[in-house]
DNA sequence: GCTAAATATGCCTTGACACGTATATGCTCT
DNA sequence: AGAGCATATACGTGTCAAGGCATATTTAGC
């Protein structure tokens, strides 16, 4: 099976989401993620399979956690398309700052909602 | 159908990968990919339902074209992750680079300017 | 060795979806 | 109007993966 089928699965999603805070053993993710055990073995075993986690064996708990080539490889694939639909961020930002300039009561609720800025906020502070 | 399951299909994917050059019309990715017709346009349906892609009419023809918005929530997704292979140097240098060239605007309200090798391009490997 | 805890695996059913083939719709030109 | 091209849709079929449930495996503690 193959990164993008792996990530396609939202319980996998899930788990990885779990995983990317720190390790985790299996009984953890069962109760967080309130989902069967073997269900959450079975996932495991997928993700393991295709390299997304490893584990290592503490007594009788396995402890998960992620590894990062396969998440390499998606974001590699990605990249083709970065600078497409960056210029559409850039131009939607462009749009956006015309409008609070120029009618800026607009906004009922008060909150500014641009998209596109979760990803760079972490990337370039410090 | 939801963005990740979107990009789990390789058919797709390799159709995005021919948008990703420029809008093409339905016959061309054909050809192009080798593809059977009706395959191609049921492709094309699910992308666009699921707003990956939009159509122009031309006559006959249908020209495609990529959207935005989905790429940016994988994206988004796969921001969780980013600091586990930060570790490997020239993939963050590619992330970095990535973001300067995404959001030079960004600048304005006083951020780092970093190195000056803006020849850097995103193939490069060494 | 026995028991309980943690995790893994096997089997079965069900549903989704990708594909092939055939056919429908739509547009252009003469 | 009719022919021909471009694209879309409908239908039947096979495959495969996810989930539920039962059971196997491993380990710790007594």
């Amino acid at each position: 099976m193959e990164s993008f089928e792996i990530i396609a699965e939202p319980n996998r999603r899930a788990i990885l989401g779990i995983l990317a805070s720190s390790q985790q053993s299996v009984g953890e993710i069962e109760r967080q993620l309130r989902m069967p055990q073997p269900t959450v073995s079975k996932h495991l075993r997928v993700l393991r399979e295709a390299g997304f986690v490893e584990a290592t064996v503490d007594a009788q708990r396995r402890l998960y956690r992620l590894k990062p080539e396969p998440f390499q490889e998606v974001d590699a694939w990605l990249d083709q398309f970065r600078r497409f639909w960056s210029d559409h961020v850039d131009a939607l930002e462009r749009h956006l700052d015309r409008m609070e300039r120029s009618s800026p009561a607009k906004n009922k609720t008060g909150k500014i909602r641009r998209g596109s800025n979760r990803e760079r906020d972490k990337g370039e502070k410090k």
